[in-house]
DNA sequence: GTCTATAAGCAGATAGAC
DNA sequence: GTCTATCTGCTTATAGAC
């Protein structure tokens, strides 16, 4: 384990405590005492609730961002880009999967400008995934169901495995990988 | 419209607002503003703020409870199991969307006996769930997958589907449930 | 059934000592 | 970097008038 920063270890501390009660339930004096200090203390390390909080969210859509461009500018083909997402959302959910909870639960709470940018990601990844699913259709490369069907059931398997993966120790994240794909993209029938 | 009990009315608007924010952040003075009323009448109506909770998520865990034993109970093949299921999800859904926000996101704020019972129903349902799974695998009546994957990826689609489905009016309920049935059994690809 | 007034406690955050 | 002490405002809930 590398060194962290005490900023990041409080930061790693609340994501921990708001994806257990979120962030509205979780007090400075819970995350005080989660790191065996006074809530007074905190504040010399962050400036507010809110920045932690905006901290956890923003990096984490970022990093969505950057992957789903990656994917979109590429020229593999549909199912190719789907696997693609999919390898993403695992892999970001093994990196920081208490994280994730703020992110599904509770970007609401951000305020102002971080709302509003992080609404814009939001919009745009779920736009992109759109547009595959569509022209995978267009192409024939997927079957003819509602597009937004298909890219709700996918999308939200994926957003939802931060709750469930850390309980799965014993998958292995190629085995998790492979059958998430196969389940995903042809059933389980 | 039927007419509603006042206590009711004060629980629809509840998970209106729960949903959007969080238990946690909605206070008794906003659900009062809601209702047009003062933050002290509400308790002419309710014991607390958390019976209006547990009021809201033990009804829905029941339907599920209720509605999960007579899917396990009946001689339907495996396939025709799952397909109830999400029939079961849809219906409860369409019923009421804004109770299942709290169900999913602020069941953890249930106190004593209400979290206890409720984590009882739930462990119940999934167990129902994945034993239907196992069954149908060794019967060959669905692929061979990792059936934790394949229980989590189904249950995490029908979860979530009160967040979205709200928001696709123009599509009709029983092609909802002819495609979400198609995704989630036979794939995309 | 709704109101005003208010209790009792907890929230986020700051000041200043060590 | 952590502490104690404290401010200010908001929280759920109750009492009692109308």
């Amino acid at each position: 384990m590398r060194p962290e920063s005490r900023k990041q270890e409080i930061i790693n501390a609340a994501a921990i405590l708001f994806k257990e009660k979120g962030y509205s339930a979780v007090t400075m004096r819970d995350l005080a005492k989660a790191m065996g200090i006074k809530a007074a203390s905190l504040y010399n390390h962050i400036q507010s609730k809110q920045e932690i909080l905006s901290t956890i969210i923003i990096g984490l859509a970022e990093e969505f961002t950057v992957g789903m461009n990656k994917i979109v500018n590429s020229d593999e083909n549909t199912i190719q880009k789907l696997e693609n997402i999919i390898d993403l959302h695992i892999d970001v959910t093994l990196r920081n999967a208490d994280g994730l909870a703020s992110l599904n639960n509770d970007w609401m709470h951000l305020e102002e400008d971080n709302l509003q940018y992080f609404e814009k990601m939001r919009q745009e990844y779920e736009d992109n995934f759109r547009d595959i699913v569509k022209k995978g259709l267009e192409k024939g490369e997927i079957k003819p169901y509602n597009v937004e069907i298909m890219v709700f059931s996918t999308l939200s398997t994926l957003r939802t495995l931060y709750l469930w993966y850390p309980e799965q120790k014993e998958i292995d994240s190629d085995i998790l990988k492979r059958d998430m794909i196969s389940v995903l993209l042809k059933g389980v029938a």
